[in-house]
DNA sequence: ATGGTGATAACTGTATACATTTTTGGCTCA
DNA sequence: TGAGCCAAAAATGTATACAGTTATCACCAT
């Protein structure tokens, strides 16, 4: 995805391996993971891992204590809205520079292109389409950073994006089935429309208030699923590092 | 700083000297170093130089070419630029945060003697004076984030800060005899009161606003070190790192 | 001169050994 | 029962060895 893929050095099957690991909930929040334990589960030594770990750390998943033993990291639905805060700024950053500095006429095309497609997704239902949403919807948010023309903007984004929950994608999963959310769907493609015309037509401004505004909505997804089934929650990763 | 200081692991003591080789400019932008030149210059092993390389590259300092081999990064003037941009926009949503959900008396109080003493220090020159400026102002700045009671928001403002030349402090050394530069002093202080104003006041809008635009006081001084002498430039930490 | 080629040197990726520090668990003594 | 303490076990910090890969450079052919 971000890298090439071929290099298929261990420190990066132990970052993603782990990684996955975390978000997907093998560990508590606050639980210790000791090195040995961690490479044996990976099937490597822990020369990679350690490197790994320590880019999990920038990352935000684990920490390490004082003694040096790492950490699963432990958050609170206030630090996920916080997060979810922060991320809509700097995407509301983006609209923005991309409104003031202008966007070749080749990336709106592509971005026209995608916000067609979630149209033609809008009231079907089935995995397969709910798959390529997420897909699209994916590809809408990295979009709005690309069209910055922001090296350090796409950057951060990205960053921000790889903390627990931050993500675009995050409050997707899960809650397909739920009315509400359905109805948020229609209000997000609304958005992705908006923020597309704020930044073709110029409109600095209009395109980051959209922007943030169109996070919020994340928020709010965060909301329904903490107040809904448990259940529901079961396969949201990186929820699992949510203390409550 | 951020850490026990204590914990006297080479680790630290690798990521510590290697930012501040790079930083002040032992290596050209774009250089590759290997590792085994830096762990003898550092007079470690390659284990612990590792790790710290795998975060200076989180931090944007080093990046991995394909082959494996670590480059020092190389930036351009825009990119500083959005840099700075950045910072401004998390310092303003800190900012903004921090008027909507209020700050402690006590935080009020330890801001306002800050800048108290900043006032003092306005019109007064030497070297002594100077790095006391530096150090209260990097110290309204880290308010400013913890003000926002966000630990997201600290951590997040507390990265980009480190992103080269981003930092409040970046552009201070160097020009303290340009007489545009300590106009801008001036309006800075000026700027610093006004934010914690908004602040205390609740207006949290207004708080946002100013908070971005004191950080575009650094991208005004950046365009001012640029135009002017080459000397001037010499001792600014991160310069070095600029591609023209 | 220039471009290609192969040998050599250097570097990275990884595992492992070992010293030091931290944790654990049980034992003693109050 | 509970606190304190000591020894054993386990973990981390670091260096180093070595395999495999990449870069370098002299040399040759054109």
């Amino acid at each position: 995805m971000t890298k090439d893929s071929r290099s298929t050095n261990l420190s990066m099957k132990a970052l993603a391996e782990t990684r996955s690991l975390i978000l997907g909930g093998a560990f508590a929040p606050g639980e210790r993971v000791s090195e040995p334990f961690l490479a044996q589960r990976l099937d490597i030594s822990r020369t990679p891992l350690r490197e790994a770990l320590a880019t999990l750390a920038q990352e935000g998943l684990v920490e390490r204590q004082a003694s040096g033993r790492w950490q699963v990291c432990s958050y609170s639905i206030q630090d996920i809205t916080d997060a979810i805060e922060v991320r809509g700024t700097l995407e509301g950053l983006a609209a923005r520079t991309a409104a003031e500095r202008g966007v070749p006429q080749s990336m709106l095309i592509t971005c026209r292109q995608t916000l067609t497609r979630l149209d033609a997704l809008m009231g079907l239902s089935g995995p397969d389409n709910f798959e390529l949403y997420v897909h699209l919807n994916a590809e809408f948010h990295s979009w709005m950073a690309a069209a910055s023309g922001s090296q350090i903007l796409i950057r951060e984004v990205d960053r921000v994006c790889r903390m627990p929950l931050a993500s675009p994608s995050s409050f997707l999963t899960g809650q397909e089935d739920s009315a509400m959310f359905r109805k948020s769907l229609l209000i997000a493609q609304h958005h992705h429309w908006a923020i597309f015309e704020a930044v073709e037509a110029r409109e600095a401004s209009r395109a980051e208030a959209l922007a943030r505004e169109h996070a919020r909505l994340a928020r709010q997804n965060l909301n329904l699923l903490m107040a809904g089934d448990p259940p529901a929650r079961a396969n949201v990763p990186g929820l699992s590092l949510v203390k409550t």
